[in-house]
Order: structure tokens, then sequence, then C-alpha cells
DNA sequence: TCATAATGTGAGTTATTGCTTGTATTTACA
DNA sequence: TGTAAATACAAGCAATAACTCACATTATGA
């Protein structure tokens, strides 16, 4: 995983038995990063929690750092849909009420698997470059960056890109804090990360 | 590095010469880190950019994952220290000066090699407990207490851990996602920050 | 029904990894 | 200066890694 081009899809699974192995083997690698580590997710570990061969694996990732890379692009894509879905289903209401939706959203899915998550933010950072990836991700800051431009007249802050970036992160930044620390409650955090993200947005 | 007990310690450096070996090998350890990722850091490598034969890094380190333990101890103790001698020299000014300063240490450290404190956050969670590594951790969440408990009177939170903990994992958070976008501007980082911390204190 | 494409297999190849061990060199100090 | 302790070296071992390939099985559709 020393940093170099993404190598050449393989075949796309067309039968549905074959959209089943690859499911399956996304499934064991993140079951293995979230109890195991970085290090013990291994293909030949992969192909074998998945229940198939390593051969099969190979069939549709061209390496390993393929497999961690659809994992991410699972789930941004996974939040992206949950924040369009939120943003276009409460239009008209208060930012507050918004931004509550869009945190509890953030929450629930850093903290559904927290060691998963956290893992997969850091292999974004050292992941060979992916304009999928890299899409996924933008698409979740033009989501926030809109929210904020509807509600410029109640913030402070500039609505810009940098804007949408801090508050992602402050929401990220407190789940792996909290969950790191054993906390599990899931609202009372929510809570507190809307203190954080309002009291930003209000101040400057 | 599949979470087991730390293993026993080894010698300690006694001489100059190995107390050079040693630090070494941490400093060769954190390059490789940040500039080539997790994966890299082979024991093998380590020792050759250290300009040190693998004997000796196995004569002051039980295993590899004893090496990760010391860099996030040595980085954890350093903030510790800053913000001790920061608490103590600005005893008498307000909180949000106070906490300026303390942000400030922050943000800098964090900032100073992002990537690798990004990995050491992330190591830190899978590594085998290490009781040292646990009471650095606990001092700086203590001192951070302390500062707010000195201010209990200009303070909406209850000033707990909790909320130590909140605070900590806001610098954290933002300073890793504004570096992942590429931001080194420290001192326009640090006021968006000042904005989220102070926000949160203030607000519920 | 049968040819062809899609999918699946896992032993095997090659390279690397974490770590040990026997030996050589340097230092402290009596 | 001599010697024991401290330090350093690096060849090499056993385990494990990523990945390939020759072959087997299953599905499709004409």
């Amino acid at each position: 995983m020393t940093r170099k081009q993404p190598a050449k899809p393989r075949k796309r699974p067309l039968q549905a038995r074959s959209r089943e192995t690859y499911a399956a083997i996304l499934e064991a690698t993140a079951r293995i990063l979230e109890t195991e580590g970085l290090e013990a997710a291994n293909t030949n570990a992969i192909a074998e929690r998945a229940g198939v061969s390593v051969g099969s694996l190979y069939q549709y990732f061209p390496d390993k750092a393929a497999i961690f890379s659809e994992l991410i692009i699972a789930s941004e894509t996974e939040l992206g849909d949950m924040l369009e879905t939120l943003l276009s289903s409460t239009r008209g209401q208060t930012l507050e009420a918004r931004l509550d939706m869009l945190v509890q959203a953030g929450v629930q899915q850093q903290l559904a698997r927290p060691q998963l998550a956290r893992l997969l933010d850091y292999l974004e950072a050292t992941l060979p470059a992916d304009p999928k990836l890299e899409a996924a991700d933008a698409r979740i800051l033009k989501l926030i960056g809109r929210l904020l431009q509807e509600h410029r007249d109640v913030i402070r802050r500039p609505t810009s890109q940098t804007t949408a970036l801090d508050v992602l992160s402050i929401v990220k930044g407190m789940v792996d804090g909290a969950s790191f620390a054993g906390e599990t409650q899931q609202r009372q955090l929510e809570q507190r990360v809307m203190l954080a993200v309002v009291g930003y947005l209000r101040q400057g």
C-alpha cells in the first residue's frame, strides 16, 4: 500500500451470485478492521472470513487498497444519501432543527461502528487517490455547505467550504473522542455536538 | 500487533551512545509513519532509517508495538508539559485568554506533524493497553478539567471529565480535518477552533 | 442440449516480516 | 591496562504477506 496509482479495476459482478461474493468481501473486511485492526486485515484473512477463495477476491478487487477504498466510498455514499434526503425533507424549518437532523445522522453513522469509522477516516488519508472517493467526499461537504447557505442570514460565519468542513470535523472529532472513552449514549452525545456546532456558527 | 499484553520491557539505555540509538529509533519511526504510513513502518525499515541494526532495536523495545507506544507517550507528555506550564503561568487571566493559549498549544502540536498526529491517535485505540500511556492521557484531561473548574462561574457546561474530553476532541477533530484539506495557516485555524470551543462552553 | 461466458477454487510463488542469536566492538572503572 | 558490562551488529529463521494461475463448477441463452 505504498502510495501508488490505483490499479486497474477488475471484472464487475454481474450475476446475483457474484454480487453476493462482492458484498461478503466488503463486509468481512469491515468486520476484521473493527475487531482486529488494520494489520489483521490481510487478503487471506478477508477471503476466509467472507467464505470465498482468495482467487475470487482478486477477481473483483485489483489489490487490497481497492477493498478499503470501496468501503470508504460505500460509507460516504450512505451518509451523503441520508443528508440529501434530510435536507430536502426539512426545507422551510429553522436552521437549528435542520442542523439537529444532520448532526443526528452524522453521530449515528460514526457511532454505529466507531472503530471502523475511525479507521476508515485514517485510511482515507493514506490510500492512493481515487476520483470516486474524492467525489463522494466533496458531495458531503457540498450538502452541508448548501444548508449553511440557505440560512446565511442567521449565521455569523462565512458560508464557505471551510465552514462546512469545520462542522463535519467537529462532529467526527467529538464522536471519535467519546467512543474512545466508552460513551455509547447517542442522544446525550448528539446534544453536546449540537452545542459545539451551533456555538461555532453563532459566534464570529 | 494482535491486541495482546505489552511484552516485558528491555534494557534501559544508560550511556550516552545508547540514548542516541534509542532516540534515533523513535525519530525514524515517526518519519516513516508520517511519510509512508503504518504498513511501511516495519522493524527492518525503522532500524535502517535510524542507522542502527535490528538487533539494537530489539535491545530497547520488546516488540514493534512498544515503539509506537513510546512515540505516543512522548507526544502526550510534551503536550502535557506545555499545558501545565501554560496553566500555571496564566493564573488570574480570563478564561478566554487562557483557553486561547491552550488551543494554541494544541493546534500547534497537532498541526506540526499532522499525518503523524492523526496516525498516533488511531494507533492509541488499537495498541495493547499500557498504564504509562493511560496516565499520560489522563493527565491531559485532568489539566483541561482543572482550567474549566477554575472558571466554572463563567461556563454553562458541567465541569466534568466529559466536558474536558469534548474540548480536546473538538481541537483534534478540527485540526485533522483542516490539515487533511491542506490548510496550513495556524492562526486562522486557531481562531476557528476557539469559536467552537468557546461556543460549546458558553451554551447549554 | 451444448457451447460459451461467468464465477469460483486453493495450492503455490515470491517477497517480506517480526524477531532471535551468536558474535564483535566499545565503554566504564578498578 | 585489563576485564566485565554495555552496546552494536547482521545473518538468518519461521511465519506470513500479496497475489497468480491452471483448473473446476455453474449459469446463460440460442
